[in-house]
RNA sequence: GGCGCCAUAGCCAAGAGGUAAGGCAGAGGUCUGCAAAACCUUUAUCCCCGGUCCGAUUCCGGGUGGCGCCU
C-alpha cells in the first residue's frame, strides 16, 4: 500500500506520458495529470495529451476536464489534485503526478493554501499599475509588505497586483501566507524523477520533431474548432504553446510554417526554463535520456528510488 | 576589363577619431491563484595589410570577399 505519491516530471517532450503509464501498470498505479493545459478539453494533439490508445488502460486524472473558456488556477488544480491523490490511496493504490507544470506539483505536494482572487479588484489595480508604472506600485506594496516588495522587480506587474491584490483582500501579506505554508509539514511525501536528455541537442530535435508531428495530426483543425467554440485570445487556454500561434496564423498574421517556427521556439524556452526550475532542487532524481536508455531503464530507476524513499 | 556601393557578435543592424546602440537567436536565473504565463540577467574589440594621427573599428592607400551597373 503507497504511503505517498510518485512525480513524474521534465521538461516538454522527454516521454512523461509514456513513463506515466508503464510505472501505472507496474505499481498498481494511477495518473494524475501534472499538466496545466491539458486539463482542457479539446486540446489534445497540441498538448501531447495521453490519447486513450496511449493510457492502456491505466485511469488518468485531470486531463480534459475542464471547459477551455473558463479560466483555471493553482488554488484550483491543488483542491482537485489533492482530492483524486486521497481517493487513490484511499483505493490502496499508487498516485502518480505526471506533467510538466512544477508550481502545480510543489503546491500540491506542499498543499498551499491560496487566498481566493477578486476579479474585479485585481483588474482595477491592473489599471492602476498601467496608470501609474512599476515604480509607484512597488511603492505601495513596500508600504504593506516591505519582504515581497524587495523581491520583485518594478516590471513583474503580474506579481506586484497579485501581492497588493493579497494584502487588499485578507489583511495579511503574501509574505505572511508564504512562510505560513512553508513552515506547514509538506501534505504529502513523494519522490520525484525528473526525465530530460544528457545532450541538449537531442532534447531540441526532439522538440521540433514533434511540432511538425502535431500539424501532421491535425493541430490546425483541433484550434479552429476551439475558436468555433468561443474560445478566444483572452483565455488562458489560448496562451498555450501551440495554440496562439495556430490562432494567428488562420487569423491570417502568418503562414502555418511560420507558426510551426514559432512554437518550435516557444517549445525550447519552456523546455529551458522547466530545466531551470527543477536545476538545483535537491529532491529531484533525474533520470537522462542517452542513446543506450530505454524505458524500462527509466522505470527501474522509478522504482528503485520509489522503494529507497519508502513510499511503496 | 571599367565604375560604384558594402564589409560591425550565430543572424539582422545603428554608430562616433578616443577603445561599439538596439533587436532576434543562444545561455543563465526568478517563481505561492492567468504558470505552455510573467519577469530579470548576460554575449564583439568592428575582414586583412600599410599609412596619417597622441590615438582608428571610424580618415587615406592597397588587398580580399560580396552586391550592383557598364563595355
Amino acid at each position: 500500500m503507497a504511503k505517498g505519491i510518485l512525480v513524474v516530471t521534465g521538461p516538454t517532450a522527454t516521454g512523461k506520458t509514456a513513463l506515466g503509464v508503464r510505472l501505472a501498470k507496474a505499481l498498481d498505479g494511477e495518473v494524475i495529470s501534472a499538466d496545466a493545459m491539458q486539463l482542457y478539453r479539446g486540446m489534445v494533439i497540441g498538448t501531447a495529451a495521453p490519447t486513450p490508445e496511449e493510457t492502456e488502460g491505466v485511469p488518468h486524472h485531470l486531463v480534459g476536464t475542464v471547459d477551455p473558456r473558463e479560466s483555471y488556477s493553482v488554488g484550483r488544480y491543488v483542491l482537485e489534485a489533492s482530492a483524486c491523490a486521497d481517493d487513490i490511496l484511499a483505493r490502496g493504490r499508487l498516485p502518480i503526478l505526471v506533467g510538466g507544470t512544477n508550481l502545480y506539483i510543489e503546491a500540491l505536494l506542499r498543499g498551499t493554501g491560496f487566498a481566493a482572487g477578486d476579479g474585479d479588484l485585481r483588474k482595477a489595480l491592473e489599471a492602476e499599475y498601467d496608470a501609474l508604472g512599476g515604480e509607484n506600485m512597488l511603492e505601495k506594496l513596500r508600504a504593506a509588505d516591505p519582504e515581497r516588495a524587495a523581491k520583485l522587480h518594478p516590471n513583474d506587474r503580474k506579481r506586484i497586483v497579485r501581492a497588493l491584490e493579497i494584502f487588499r483582500l485578507t489583511g495579511k501579506t503574501i509574505s505572511a501566507f508564504d512562510e505560513e505554508s512553508r513552515a506547514a509539514a509538506p501534505r504529502y511525501a513523494a519522490c520525484t524523477v525528473a526525465l530530460s536528455f544528457r545532450d541538449r541537442a537531442q532534447l531540441y530535435d526532439r522538440i521540433n520533431a514533434r511540432v511538425d508531428r502535431m500539424f501532421a495530426q491535425g493541430l490546425a483543425e483541433e484550434v479552429r474548432a476551439l475558436l468555433a467554440l468561443g474560445v478566444t485570445e483572452k483565455d488562458t487556454a489560448m496562451q498555450a504553446i501551440g495554440y496562439k500561434e495556430t490562432a494567428a496564423a488562420l487569423r491570417g498574421e502568418c503562414t502555418l510554417a511560420e507558426a510551426a517556427e514559432q512554437i518550435k521556439l516557444a517549445s525550447r524556452r519552456y523546455a529551458k526554463r522547466q530545466l531551470s526550475w527543477l536545476r538545483g532542487k535537491e529532491d529531484v532524481h533525474w533520470f537522462l535520456w542517452e542513446k543506450e536508455t530505454n524505458y524500462q531503464e527509466a522505470s527501474l530507476f522509478s522504482t528503485r528510488i520509489l522503494e529507497i524513499s519508502g513510499i511503496i
